[in-house]
DNA sequence: ATCAGACTGGACTGTCTAGTCCATTTTAGT
DNA sequence: ACTAAAATGGACTAGACAGTCCAGTCTGAT
């Protein structure tokens, strides 16, 4: 049947991108319910046939469409740069996640992913490619600066938690 | 037309409570989109009619269900009890907020205020009525008790921020 | 030139739902 | 008992939308 996945530059990961792009956009927009996929398939300048020849229907495409907004928001570690001072690594983390937790953007993903959590495995999906990856890095750190001795830290998961409330709090 | 609303214990009281009831729980169970009119009528066992005479729409029906359901989540204010050591009071006020914030029916209700948010208008009243309501009350309080010289608190628009976004964490 | 797979566009089906209409029955105040 | 408001239930309209189907076009490889 389908070979594995056009060699190179075919036409399909052109409409591909296309449809994720449109897709990301109007499920942002107007959730998941709302968004038709009429709707996506117009903005993406593509025929609906070609939505349903690429993901098998509309929760498959959501999901595609929340996996790949989570990955334009991963944070670049600064946590796994061992040249800095860890002070410093630290704080940069620190000020990206607070950025990325006011920005609009993300948090228009977080309100349609908490919107369909408990309907379809999309709260699952979102909470591991996001939230709970950057709880790791920070994790994975905050355990090695400990063995290192710059820190002393009783319950790392603890802390953990307690940096990252606060900054959402700010 | 309609008298002002029935003196008393009409009829019309007791079908109000029942619709009201039965969306609250539908609406938290499948969200806006998903839970139907029809679905809202049968669960309250009365007639769609009679849904549609006691609030206009849907969206009245949802907004006001969801008033209810801050209401009954309100704290009962342990915090205008000046009766007790300010410690005390703000340590039960901790308590009942935290206990709140992972209560799976508040989570819920949370939830669907959000999904809804940029939609209609229903952001606003869920977050006056609950979240705001409730940083009201403790921002009162420790402004009292700054004035009452039991505390020295320099920016208490930041402490609410900072005590909140604690007892988010834990 | 031929052929296959990707793509198009538009028609179509089936389903679901908000909201309306109306004839009939129930309820409550007088 | 009389009356008017409140409620019922079921049929109906109208629109939206997921997903399918299909006839035909485009494109690149052989």
């Amino acid at each position: 049947m389908s070979q594995e996945k056009n060699r190179g530059r075919s036409k399909s990961e052109e409409k591909r991108r296309l449809i994720i792009d449109a897709a990301g956009d109007l499920f942002m927009e107007q959730g998941y319910e709302n968004a038709s996929m009429d709707g996506i398939a117009k903005l993406a300048g593509v025929s609906k046939q070609t939505l349903y020849s690429h993901f098998g229907g509309k929760e498959q495409l959501f999901s595609a469409a929340i996996e790949c907004k989570c990955e334009e928001y991963q944070l670049d570690s600064s946590l796994s740069n061992t040249d800095n001072n860890y002070r410093d690594s630290l704080q940069e983390f620190c000020e990206q996640l607070a950025r990325l937790l006011v920005s609009p953007e993300a948090l228009q993903v977080f309100r349609v992913c908490v919107a369909e959590a408990d309907r379809t495995e999309v709260g699952n999906l979102f909470w591991q490619a996001g939230p709970e990856r950057i709880r790791n890095q920070l994790h994975v750190f905050l355990n090695k600066q400990c063995q290192l001795g710059n820190l002393v830290i009783p319950n790392i998961d603890q802390a953990c938690s307690q940096l990252i409330a606060m900054l959402h709090g700010e």
